[in-house]
DNA sequence: CACTGTGAATGCATTCACAGCG
DNA sequence: CGCTGTGAATGCATTCACAGTG
């Protein structure tokens, strides 16, 4: 009964919500599979395919009325009338700019708990938070009951923060950091690395070149 | 003789890359698939296999010469003795994080154009960079032979900084605005969406209960 | 003997294609 | 008729397992 859901799937879950927002404000009762599909640049079928791992939202003829599938789905994802608590470790570029970023707040992602390791920052107000001392940090996640950590510090202190996280309670955990990460399996860890992204870009932009160039052997 | 090499090993090509650089600085001159597989969290197989993709460079019972495979991964890479240009749209909190981010510095990607659509911001010096107006966003990235877009600009705004990426001659770009962009076959076009991330690890913590709750029906 | 390189087997995710429904 | 929901087919990526090599 309990089959295994793809991973990739979850992700397009979100993709789905927001367009089916842009839907409902458009006024649209009903969207059928292959529109909610072609402006994500996906498939009828994946989107059908995708809907039917959490149950029969579709009628035959019709397609999706908008209205409950996009609170059906919100409901699923746990954005809808649910707070998640957030804390951050590390309040350098990234981490300010995350602290900024709207697009958590609009979805239920608050956060509760800042921590950094430079007594200089230490005390400073940010978006409305005290920066408090790392070595705060498992005891603040523990009171606030936080449920998601997120890791924006150098490498090198990347997995002591995530231990303090792990040590506090926190299920989930998003790092930044470009380092592998040890955690039990029950915490659930995601990592983010920018310079990836990039990487990953100029090999497809330098292909044609290396690859001929006598590397084959 | 061209095979197809999976998406997820090139990402992973740049880990390689940063362990074997660990290798290297610890002063091994060989290091096996396996030690070099464990610190990554994959497995001994899935190193050779990705390593065959691009040829032979071990050598039996002993295993790869660090020096000589990181060299050449930096060369398949294209962070070696290579520096691609780099242009930024859109400078608030998550831009000015890009912009100061050390790690795309390191690996040859130097940021040579910045430009944002405020006027207020216009002519400000950030990382020694002055931000010019969107609208010579185009005509500045073909006069500096830019190599890769980044888009930190609001979701409105994102098509048309992607289509001017394109017209000035841009084949990679990087979106961070959670908006599907449209862009002819040669452009490689990578999404980073933010708030995705959180919005999977909620499912995750949510799961237990949402889908017991007479979702299934 | 320790290790690579790689066919063959497996496991996942996507796509096809169509029966069934409103 | 238009569209869903889903078995079956396909296509990719990972893992197994072992022949081959220094």
């Amino acid at each position: 009964m309990k089959q295994q859901i793809p991973e990739a799937c979850i992700e397009r879950l979100s993709l789905y919500v927001r367009e089916l927002g842009q839907w409902q404000r458009r006024g649209c009762g009903f969207v059928s599979s292959r529109r909610l599909a072609e402006p994500l640049g996906l498939t009828d079928a994946q989107v059908r395919r995708d809907l039917s791992y959490f149950g029969q939202f579709g009628t035959s003829g019709r397609g999706y009325e908008v209205r409950r599938l996009l609170s059906t789905l919100s409901d699923i994802l746990g954005i809808q009338g649910r707070v998640w608590r957030v804390a951050l470790a590390g309040v350098g570029n990234l981490g300010s700019a995350l602290l900024a970023y709207r697009g958590f707040q609009n979805r239920g992602f608050v956060f509760k708990v800042v921590v950094d390791a430079d007594s200089q920052k230490v005390g400073r107000v940010i978006q409305g938070l005290t920066i408090a001392p790392s070595r705060q940090l498992e005891e603040l996640v523990r009171r606030h009951r936080i449920h998601i950590g997120i890791i924006t510090v150098p490498s090198e202190a990347a997995q002591a923060v995530c231990d303090q996280f792990i040590r506090g309670g926190v299920k989930a955990i998003v790092n930044f950091a470009p380092a592998r990460l040890e955690a039990p399996s029950g915490v659930r860890l995601r990592n983010v690395d920018l310079a990836l992204e990039l990487e990953a870009l100029a090999f497809y932009l330098g292909r044609g070149k290396a690859l001929t160039d006598g590397l084959q052997k």
